[in-house]
Formats: structure tokens, sequence, C-alpha cells
DNA sequence: GGACAGGTGCGGT
DNA sequence: ACCGCACCTGTC
């Protein structure tokens, strides 16, 4: 595979190894300490840093521009969030160079629901195999398979490739998926659209913010898991129940919640690897 | 070898 | 509406 350079960006506010290993994506790997592979549904780039300059090899400059978000300013935003507070200022520097990648809709609703109660790792494994299994052909490798696909399959295979008891909520989803009209969700608000979102099979509070912010570019979420609980417990005002931490950092940092909770999981993953609970 | 994973569905109050 | 609990399985 020879990919042209399609193009370059200035690395300051473009961290690929940030980007990429902030969560939000379960299709990529390390090629070499510097460059990178990226997988999003069909189409594959790969991103090599070289002094201040990131080039973007691929053969979709357009599909992987987009993808990188790189028409919106994070230099703007990070000086925003930073202003809020110590600890904000700490997770802005330190993930400065994360951007909300676009990602697919459907490719996220099938990877958030294998997300549930689940390790990066395994995700990662999960994922790779029902690509291998049911994924078209593409010249860098397998696609991301289609709904359909997914919808005739069985649970039984989904167990067979390591999903667990997700097995079945994947296969529920894709059949919910034939049919259904993603786009109608877009005229939803981020509420409306949470609360449809989860009535798929296997898509909670948690899952369908994550869908939100990385299938739907809705920055006005707050995807709250172990991690999250532990920020807010850590470094945040007390008193609020499990339930309300999203609703809590929501109503704290507006539309741009879903990048905040980013630099704060980053951050937490990178300076509190200790068990849950535990203040460091 | 046990605890833990980027939680959710379910049944019981 | 709000608990408490079981849950596949790879990794640490």
């Amino acid at each position: 595979m020879n990919l042209p350079l399609a193009f370059t960006y200035d690395s300051e506010y473009f961290n690929v190894k940030d980007t990429l290993e902030c969560g939000q994506i379960f299709r990529y790997k390390r090629l070499a300490e510097d460059r990178y592979g990226v997988y999003s549904l069909d189409k594959y780039a790969e991103a090599a840093t070289v002094g201040d300059t990131v080039e973007v090899y691929t053969d979709d400059g357009e599909y992987f521009r987009r993808f990188f978000d790189l028409d919106t300013d994070y230099a703007a935003k990070v000086k925003r969030i930073s202003a809020l507070s110590p600890i904000m200022r700490r997770a802005a520097e330190y993930g400065k160079g994360i951007r909300i990648l676009h990602q697919d809709l459907t490719e996220m609703i099938f990877s958030f629901i294998i997300s549930a109660n689940n390790n990066i790792k395994r995700i990662q494994l999960i994922i790779d195999r029902i690509c291998d299994r049911l994924g078209a052909d593409t010249p860098y490798g397998k696609a991301f398979p289609t709904a359909d696909v997914i919808a005739a399959s069985s649970a039984e295979l989904f167990a067979e490739l390591g999903a667990g008891y997700r097995d079945k909520y994947i296969v529920a989803s894709a059949r919910k998926l034939v049919g259904y009209d993603l786009a109608s969700l877009d005229k939803l608000d981020s509420a409306a659209a949470r609360k449809e979102l989860m009535t798929f099979m296997g898509v909670g509070p948690k899952v369908a913010d994550c869908i939100l912010l990385f299938g739907m570019r809705r920055g006005d979420v707050f995807p709250v898991d172990t991690w999250l609980k532990k920020v807010y417990h850590t470094y945040f005002e007390q008193g609020h129940k499990d339930g309300e931490i999203s609703t809590f950092f929501c109503n704290l940092f507006g539309d741009d919640a879903g990048l905040c909770q980013q630099y704060l999981f980053y951050f937490q993953r990178k300076y509190g690897q200790t068990t849950p609970n535990t203040v460091q």
C-alpha cells in the first residue's frame, strides 16, 4: 500500500497519539513511534508526526480532514476551558492535542454497545474480530460491517467473537437499525436524541452520550464512566448521586462539556492510575 | 487468582 | 422512580 500525502497540519493542537488513545476510537494501530494507522468505516489513513507537523497519508483527504475536525479552533477552546478552574487548566493543557473525531454514527453505536463494562484492549479485540468476519474487503483491510450485515447474523456469532453477554444487544440493535432513519435524530436536541438512542438494546445513558459526542458531534453531552466518577469525587464538589454527575458537568461546561470530558478522562487515566474510588 | 473494565437490563420495592 | 444485582471474558 502506497498512500499519498494528502495534507499536513500543525501539531500543537493536533496530537495524533493523544487523539487516538483518549478512548474515542478503537480501530487504530501504532505503526511506529510517531506513526499511526486509523480506520473509519471502509476508509484508512496514516498520520505521522514530524517535528511540529502532522503528515496525513490517505486516498481520501477530504474525508480525513473532516474526520480529524481540522476546521475547529482548538486553541480558542483550550483557552476558554483553561480559564474555568485550576483542574481544568491542568487537564486542558495536558490534553490540548486531542481533537474530537467525526466518526460514523452506526460504527459508534455498535462500538460503544461493546464498550459497556469492558476494557479498551478487549473492546478493540472484539471489534477487530467483527470486522474480520463481517466487514467488506477494502484495499486497506476490512471495513466496519453495515447494520444490515450484522442484523442478518446471529447472537451466537458475536458470542463466538468474544462479545460476551453483549452478543444479543448487538443483534437486537442491528435489527432495529434496519430501515431506521438515523438522520431524523439530527433534528432532535441532545436530550431528546439521547432518550431515543436509549431505546436501543445495550444503550444506556453513558453509551448514548458517547454515541452523541463521537457519532453526532453533540458537544453538549458528558459521558460518565468509572473514571469520570472518580474525577468528580476527587476534584469537584461532593453531594451529587452518580446518576446526577453527567447533568452536573453539562451545566458546568455547556457546549464544551464533551471536550472537557475527554480532557478529564485522559488526564485521569494518566495521573489517576489507581483503583476506582481511591483518591490519588 | 481475584478484581476490574469507558454499564446495562432486569426484577423488586 | 429508584435501588441492587448478575453478567461474558481478556487483562492487569
